[in-house]
Parts: C-alpha cells; structure tokens; sequence
DNA sequence: ATTAAATGTAAGTATAAACTTACCGTTAGT
DNA sequence: ACTAACGGTAAGTTTATACTTACATTTAAT
C-alpha cells in the first residue's frame, strides 16, 4: 500500500535529482545540498517525503544525518510496476499477430 | 530518457485508476469514464498525459478511440528502477552485516 | 558555558496541474 | 442531409506543493 507514495515521491524532478545523489552513496544532508540549485531546507524537506515514501533511511550520525536508499520503497514499486508489464508484454504480443494475421 | 514522464504520470491517483482500469483489457474512453467520480474529459486529458508517457497506445475504430497499455513506457520505468534495485540491496545487505561485527 | 556546525520545522508565496463546463470535429446510421 | 454518439480541446478556477527565509534544536568542540 505504499507503492502510491513512493510514485509521487520520485515524480518530482528534484526529489529525483536527490535520490540519484543518494545512489552513490550515503550522505549527509549538506553534501546532498551542496551543488544544487535549490536551498538546503528543500532538501531536507525532499527526503523528509522519500523517507515517508519507504525509498530512503535516515541515520544519526553525530549532528550529521545520513540517508541511504531503502530497498524497501523501492521494491513495493517493483512489485506494483511487475503486475502490469507480464500482462501488458503478452497482450501486446497477442496484438501484434493479430494484426499480422489482418494482412 | 522518458522514464521521468512515466513517473510523473502514474503519480497521479485518478491517472492510476484509470491506468489501472486498462489493465483488465483494452477500453474505450467512454467506457473508462463510465462508474469514476471525474468528468469524461478529465478522463481524456489523463489518457493524453499517459500517452506521451509512452504507457498506453491509441487506436481509432470508429467513432470510438481504443486505448490499451504500452509496454513501453512501462519497460523504460523498470529498467531506471532496476538501476537502483541491485545497487541498493548490495548496500543493504553491506550495511547490515556491518551493524552486526558491530554489536 | 559559549560557540559553531548540521539539520529539521514553520510560515508564507508562487506556480503547476487537475478539474469543470462549453464547444468543436468526426464517424455512423436513418 | 440530419441527427446522434463518441471523444478531443479551450478557458477558467481551485487546490496542492515546491520553494524561500527565518527560527529552533541538537551535538560537538574549546
């Protein structure tokens, strides 16, 4: 129930750009910031979404905080997208001859 | 490269229904429109957006405009999330084990 | 105990986009 | 040729949300 979240979370451009950072590796808030175009609040306010979205984790560090991918979120989507593409795969084949037979 | 259209089309709940509506077989606006809580011609601007998504096609018959899921936009969205998916669980299992020797 | 560093939170604003109604175009039937 | 059915498009409105600045909070260091 929460592939929902995390199709919104990964919609935004942004949130996006940040969860590519991430896939690197872990960081700190502010080495993620850093070299983007938006402040560092609306960072932390992005990842504060793919933290609720299941696609990231956070750990405190000392005052740092590192956030690393979180397969979960990640594999809830995965598993949602994978209902369609079996089925679309094979209607689409059964198409495709169906056509082909039309000639 | 259209991956992040395909995002930000499914991450719409309306977008979703009725994405998910065609999931049962190929339909007809009308019919898609028929027992949902928006207006017909949302429902057609939404097939719009999931169009140049790339994850339906349209075909014209008759008067009536069929529309079906496309592998394709949804192909491109599995393999950008699949970049991820091993990355991510590689590191999670790394992290994991790590927190164990640490105990 | 102060100070600095790192980050989350609040409040306010601006922009995008999802929806509605009204209208137009195209195909099929009588 | 007229009418009806089906569906796309335009214009306008409302709502959600991504962003900024300012502030609060927590940890570490001197």
């Amino acid at each position: 129930m929460a592939y929902q979240s995390a199709l919104e979370a990964l919609a935004d451009p942004t949130r996006r750009l940040v969860f590519e950072r991430l896939r690197r590796g872990p960081s700190p808030v502010g080495r993620l910031a850093s070299g983007m175009t938006v402040s560092r609040p609306a960072v932390s306010q992005h990842l504060r979404v793919l933290k609720e979205a299941g696609l990231v984790t956070e750990e405190h560090e000392g005052t740092r905080r590192i956030y690393r991918i979180d397969p979960k979120g990640l594999g809830q989507l995965r598993a949602w997208l994978d209902q369609f593409w079996e089925s679309a795969l094979d209607a689409f084949k059964a198409q495709a001859e169906k056509e082909e037979e039309g000639e």
